[in-house]
DNA sequence: TATTGTTATACTCTATAACTATA
DNA sequence: TATAGTTATAGAGTATAACAATA
């Protein structure tokens, strides 16, 4: 399909002709727009990750808050929130959710009654394991496949950049 | 602020103790997590974009369509939201918000009743070289700025590579 | 008085179904 | 019957205000 194109159509009069349909827009400046390029580039990455997740059901907000749990067990909801640039607000239900799926539970801090420890269940600790490995091995890796190793490091190095010291 | 570690508090006895609050969290593996920094440099660098584009009132998005709008005269609203990746309910609103501006215009087909086709208006057009040149003398000058300029032309080669073939 | 976790709420994006008018 | 534009709607994600418990 879209092979040869036939064009039935006596289209020799039109006057002031409308363009050629069936030809693919051209993105012209858009293509040199780091913001347009990032941002398709994000929504792929994300889908890919989410496919290569499935039998986890993990996001990879999710995914962010366990790697964040294990490495700093014992910190409080505001920190781990703000760390990952979630609203402490919008923290809540998120919690709610790996807690109720027994990945990590609260627990009320000893010095100070009002916050949350967080800290990862042997649960949490065994999914994350897999989860590791999952994306070290399919979605790190293709994106290797796809990049070339060296260049997928460098475009790391440049990401962490711009979200620096923009 | 945060200079001197000054801890009045005496800690020495806590027993299972909790983690030196004050003291940042560990992001480890995170910092190599492709689609983690990706995330967090595109939501930078649509922020920036914003702050850039405020006179303007323009969004990326609003940004990318009248851009598209310049290059492919003459198409409909099918066709210009799906290059751009917008799903045609949404993008009903959107040209909507665009025409009430007196941006862009759609007139009915000649050849095809049921289908619209896009044409800027003379506003549309002088808005759009005003955008034009913030984008290029303030936001995406800034990037070579942090980036340097053959990065930055590197990076946008790597995301669309991504954008393409992932 | 200030802070932690929380609720309520609102606004934007995104996604799907279904209608209408045309083809 | 199929397609273009549209409406309605629902779900994420994100943002702010305010309250109870605690400091």
């Amino acid at each position: 399909m879209r092979g040869a194109p036939s064009k039935p159509k006596a289209e020799l009069m039109a006057v002031a002709a409308e363009p050629a349909a069936d030809t693919p827009l051209d993105i012209g400046e858009l293509a040199d727009l780091l913001g347009y390029s990032m941002k398709r580039a994000q929504l792929k990455v994300f889908d890919h990750f989410l496919r290569v997740m499935a039998p986890l059901h993990l996001t990879p907000a999710q995914f962010s808050v366990l790697l964040l749990l294990e490495r700093n067990p014992g910190r409080n909801q505001t920190e781990v929130a703000n760390t990952l640039g979630i609203l402490r607000p919008n923290f809540v239900a998120m919690l709610d959710s790996l807690e109720a799926r027994e990945f990590c539970v609260r627990k009320r801090s000893s010095s100070d009654r009002r916050s949350h420890v967080l800290m990862l269940t042997e649960k949490g600790k065994a999914t994350l394991a897999r989860a590791k490995k999952l994306v070290a091995g399919k979605h790190e890796a293709r994106l290797s496949e796809v990049l070339g190793e060296d260049n997928r490091v460098a475009l790391v190095q440049m990401l962490a950049k711009i979200a620096r010291e923009l």
